[in-house]
DNA sequence: TTGTATGCGTTATCAC
DNA sequence: GTGATAACGCATACAA
């Protein structure tokens, strides 16, 4: 590095700095190139408080949904040359708290984070929200006030319903989520106001609530409602995964899909279009979500600097749209003409 | 930090060095916890050339496999405090150069590698060992020598095809993998071993080669030999996907599963248990090969100098367990007695 | 056992 | 336009 110019002048030519001679600009450029120069990222980040480095914080790793939105922002961060330090909570409240405080003093320079279901107060987040960029993505607040991206589930819900509805159902079940599940709330409350707006009443034993949304309880929500005798004609599922449960449990039970009862999912996981009869779905843009996530918190990070980060707090929420994608399970067969 | 000691005792203290007393070792640690210091990573890094950042190199992201391979590794690292730059070559061999490269002049502690299918030549590689840790997991050569984080996948092969023919099956269809796939190659050899040792002759018409490995290209194949009318009784495939393929196509044609055709995949995707019928498969222990991985690459991180790795380098292969998970699509309704 | 001094590789602030 | 120099926060060889 030392062979002809002192080092600092070789520092600006690296960062293209005004201040110096587009010729040796050039010279320091191509030396740097042959012998390929790195520059040190730790020294450069002691230097400049800038660990290149974003923390994510997610409830559950595991979901297809999950995996979509983790995977776009790997792909996103790298593009900007950030590195990502991904962390679980597991809806667990205590935990959330605990991984935001640990990933402030390990010196992220942001933090992209879905809140729990068990998230009770937000107080941990607005003061992590003082010392450090956070985006929201997911599962958010309103109460927060800082970036947010988002689907609109509510109305994703809403259209799901409104295609049951039209596809001829009356009697629509909706098998809902936890019950501090932000998703749920949403998702229940566009399946309200789809029948509202079409004059069905609402019956509150179709519509059922459970802690845990897997294929099993899907199942055997199906198989209580059954046995009890009540009857339906459409199903609405939170997620793609009760559906697929409410559907092995009419499969079994010889209820025709979609002539006698038509299914409808969401999230359009991966499942949708591997199972028999194919799930309609309320495809999640997740790939989108992860994408803007990366690129909002990296525009804050790298225009607004830190020391001003209180004066800087306002909610902005960008909504990605969902889009119902209908398959074989809720396309009755009636000809029209 | 400055109230009684001075600033090396302090860092000494910090770390339980032996040289320091245990009264004042108490005290500092205390009042550590007191103010919520935490030391700055990147200072540390700078000074001890330790970045504690792993770099992660994989052929391919969207696969469940790799989801789980993935998942493992971010909890296990977080356990160990080490973050993840993960990177996807999408099996082009340019890019894994590329990302090689860059990760070791971007500084990362050491590299997790799963070769991609066009990986021609390995100097890249050992150009790499010299300079940075390695560990090779899921798709490996034996001719890098360096730890290597396997499964058993043409024991896996055999197993799954001494199975069908201890169903009953005579002739049964390979719906291969990539010319240049190691695993497939694997999978083929387990194949054609359990045929042998069973003294059922190979026929080449029943086994099929496909670059792409997918549901369509397992439907295809299908509907190819049906047409063809190739005779068979069981399946066994590369890979879930184009096991699930096929069963779509024969379900399709009538044909019952697994009455008339027996099918085995290869993975144990979770769409295996959603499928109608439930699809018998091989399992990988994906969490077993990303825990192993970090677990290993950050041993040979803390325990051996970077300056002696060409010393260093020798193949260790650490062989994970596969099982057959036995479903319907397999079990033939035979009444032993 | 503890304190002092130096350096890790950059960037930023000065002089020149 | 360029060169010296301090500082970022920590670890360590050496002196005390």
């Amino acid at each position: 590095e030392k062979l002809q110019l002192s080092i600092s002048t070789v520092s600006r030519a690296l960062k293209n700095h005004p201040d110096v001679s587009p010729t040796t600009i050039q010279q320091v450029q191509r030396l740097a190139k042959q012998l390929n120069y790195t520059p040190n990222v730790l020294a450069r980040g002691l230097r400049t408080r800038h660990s290149h480095t974003i923390g994510v914080i997610i409830p559950n790793l595991m979901l297809d949904f999950s995996t979509k939105m983790i995977n776009a922002m790997i792909k996103e961060s790298n593009l900007y040359g950030y590195h990502l330090l991904i962390s679980e909570s597991g809806h667990d409240f205590e935990l959330e708290k605990e991984l935001l405080k640990k990933m402030v003093t390990s010196g992220v320079d942001g933090i992209l984070l879905s809140l729990s279901n068990n998230t009770e107060t937000i107080d941990h987040v607005l003061e992590t929200l003082e010392h450090c960029h956070v985006v929201l993505y997911d599962k958010v607040s309103e109460k927060i006030p800082c970036t947010q991206i988002i689907c609109n589930e509510e109305e994703g819900a809403y259209n799901a319903v409104a295609h049951l509805i039209d596809q001829g159902c009356k009697r629509i079940i909706h098998l809902g989520g936890a019950t501090h599940s932000l998703g749920a709330h949403k998702r229940l409350n566009g399946y309200l106001n789809a029948l509202k707006d079409h004059d069905i009443p609402i019956e509150e034993n179709l519509i059922i609530r459970s802690e845990k949304i897997n294929i099993e309880q899907g199942r055997e929500a199906i198989d209580h409602l059954v046995e009890q005798g009540i009857d339906f004609d459409g199903i609405f599922a939170v997620t793609d995964n009760p559906a697929i449960g409410a559907m092995q449990a009419l499969k079994a039970r010889g209820i025709e899909i979609p002539e006698q009862v038509s299914v409808v999912g969401f999230s359009d996981s991966r499942f949708a279009d591997v199972i028999a009869p194919t799930l309609t779905s309320v495809h999640q843009p997740g790939k989108g979500i992860g994408t803007h996530a990366i690129k909002r918190i990296v525009e804050q990070i790298e225009e607004i600097p830190s020391d001003t980060l209180f004066t800087y707090q306002k909610t902005k929420t960008i909504e990605l749209k969902t889009h119902l994608v209908v398959r074989e399970s809720s396309r009755k067969k009636i000809v029209k003409s």
